[in-house]
DNA sequence: CTGTTAGCGCTTTCAT
DNA sequence: ATGAAAGCGCTAACAG
């Protein structure tokens, strides 16, 4: 490939002529543009990206960054990906995904700063490793979901209000007579699992329904979602009997109730109630009845976040804005009102 | 932050020996390995991407571009970009997700080489600009579909067979006793609307149903796939009552042709059936009945992609390997023999 | 408006 | 096993 040298050899010009042709970062005149230019074309040139990264000190690609060893997108993450995607499109950023193994990032022979200018990072648990580290290395990032305490007021974020929106699903459930509700949580470390199940506890707590007990399972990471859903309800729902209801972080464990309350001969809505939290839709041809649950507005939550982070890569510094996206709950009938149970002896 | 001549005069050694230290290259005593790096900790030395790329000329981060305006990722993308980041994860690759607007694309200001060691395409078309940009340059890539007459001995691509895939789709319509199959295909120009387009002809002609005239539309750009499905179904529906079937490109468009049969008082599957390629399934909740449509693997065209381009880069040689991916038809409901069909007068 | 020169931070010979 | 120095291809500051 052709490099600037070559083409400034034979336009008869200087490198930063050449330079300025491309950047228009000063003015050339007309004849030697069109010169260097139709010499460019002939010789297939391109600027050198890197050289000019190098140069310059600006990547003009941003990341997104997933923790540990997630390299999984699901229809939730990919709304969101639209999202900072058509923001990235409209200023002319690039898109790295991030997702090396932790071979490849912490061995020292693949040790290396990351190639671009922000990052964004998704489902921040408390203790984060990663936030601490780009904090450090003060580079400019917009976390997706509350960071954890402590960092919440210095770094930007974008997030539903999850405390509001775990209280509003209890009290539907309670409204419709559930007492003992069951709520399978994401994992304990995910600062989102935090606060949905401080909404559901205020919420059970304001009913006066703490004596039936708060009944909340985090995820374990070893399960998948569908697992934990179908090995967990089959447990409890089969001792329990008491509850009528279960709250889901993902539509993908609530198939997984599904499928446990099929087996144990349970019909939804009318002997159990399931809503989920991420309105993933995935599986939905799956889903009989159609799952009632929460649309958390990804595509808002990744646009959002990536006009932040371009903006503070814009003006040079870092912001802790904070931006909360509307969340609204989206019934579809896997619930309904305990009047309208079967008995289960029956 | 630090550079490599920091961390070699706070440590007292050249700066080599600090770039051996990293890349394991040549052996270094393991007493100097251990001071340098420990300098490099305490001085928080990463090395730069950037600079050991413009050195090196590998960035081993591998593209993925989608032509034009779209920067929409569907179910189907979604799928293919993991079947492409399990591999990149396993091989110590990054994914950029290649959507600049033209206008950043083309300006001479903004033009510059891709910052990528390769790159994989999506959703060639017949006489695409991005095709024999690429070979001229000579940067490597691999095709997720059919590549356009004349490229396709040339250069590496993973496909379903669309031919074949095609056929099978309309023989099942004929076998329910279809006669009149109306197929709502993708743009003209894409490869893939002519190799579904082929296979549904052949299965017409062999049925000796091309009396009856083969019903092929293409979709416009202009319009979004459930606007053309709906628009086009609405308009083509209330004429022609002999159609009694549909396939369409997308589950999309599928979407669009539920809901004109809704308004023009038919029952899906018994007054038309529909059957999709391209199994998205986002739209899951709203199909009732759900959609019968062929299963694509997505998953799988985005790994071998993604394996075949990272062999090309290992081997440092073009490969014109052809990998075709098992596509299968899911049977759900959409669909049903016509001698079922209500009377539409009745 | 254009040329010259000194970096940007790393890798890689070539010595020793 | 380590050091010294010459690039990689581009930008930017300084002249003119």
């Amino acid at each position: 490939m052709a490099t600037i040298d070559d083409v400034a050899k034979a336009a008869g010009v200087s490198k930063g002529t050449v330079s300025n042709v491309f950047s228009k970062k000063r003015p050339i005149s007309k004849e030697v543009t069109e010169r260097v230019l139709e010499v460019a074309r002939r010789l297939n040139y391109k600027p050198n990206y890197w050289a000019r990264t190098l140069a310059i000190k600006e990547t003009r690609i941003i990341g997104l960054n997933m923790p540990g060893e997630k390299v999984k997108f699901s229809h939730f993450h990919m709304s969101l990906l639209n999202g900072v995607l058509k923001v990235c499109y409209e200023r002319g950023y690039r898109l790295l995904v991030n997702t090396l193994s932790s071979e490849y990032q912490n061995r020292v022979e693949h040790l290396v700063s990351d190639p671009v200018d922000g990052e964004i990072l998704l489902d921040p648990s408390l203790d984060d490793p990663r936030i601490e580290e780009r904090v450090n290395r003060g580079l400019p990032m917009v976390v997706i979901g509350r960071p954890p305490e402590g960092f919440d007021s210095q770094i930007a974020f974008v997030d539903n209000d999850n405390v509001k929106s775990a209280i509003e699903v209890t009290e539907y459930l309670i409204g419709l007579g559930h007492k003992r509700i069951l709520f399978l949580n994401a994992p304990e470390q995910r600062t989102v699992a935090q606060d949905r199940a401080k909404g559901y506890r205020m919420a059970i707590d304001k009913a006066g329904l703490s004596g039936c007990g708060s009944l909340i399972l985090f995820k374990e990471e070893s399960l998948t979602s569908v697992d934990f859903g179908y090995e967990t309800a089959k447990r409890l729902l089969s001792h329990e009997t008491s509850i009528t209801a279960v709250i889901t972080d993902t539509d993908k464990m609530a198939l997984g109730v599904y499928r446990a309350a099929e087996e144990l001969g349970y019909i939804i809505p009318q002997d159990l109630s399931v809503f989920a939290f991420s309105d993933d839709s995935v599986f939905s041809p799956e889903f009989s009845p159609p799952l009632s649950s929460v649309r958390l507005n990804a595509e808002e939550l990744g646009s959002e976040a990536a006009r932040l982070l371009l903006d503070q890569l814009a003006s040079k510094q870092q912001s802790v804005q904070k931006v909360v996206i509307a969340s609204e709950m989206v019934l579809r009938g896997s619930c309904s009102n305990t009047r309208l149970h079967t008995s289960k002896e029956a």
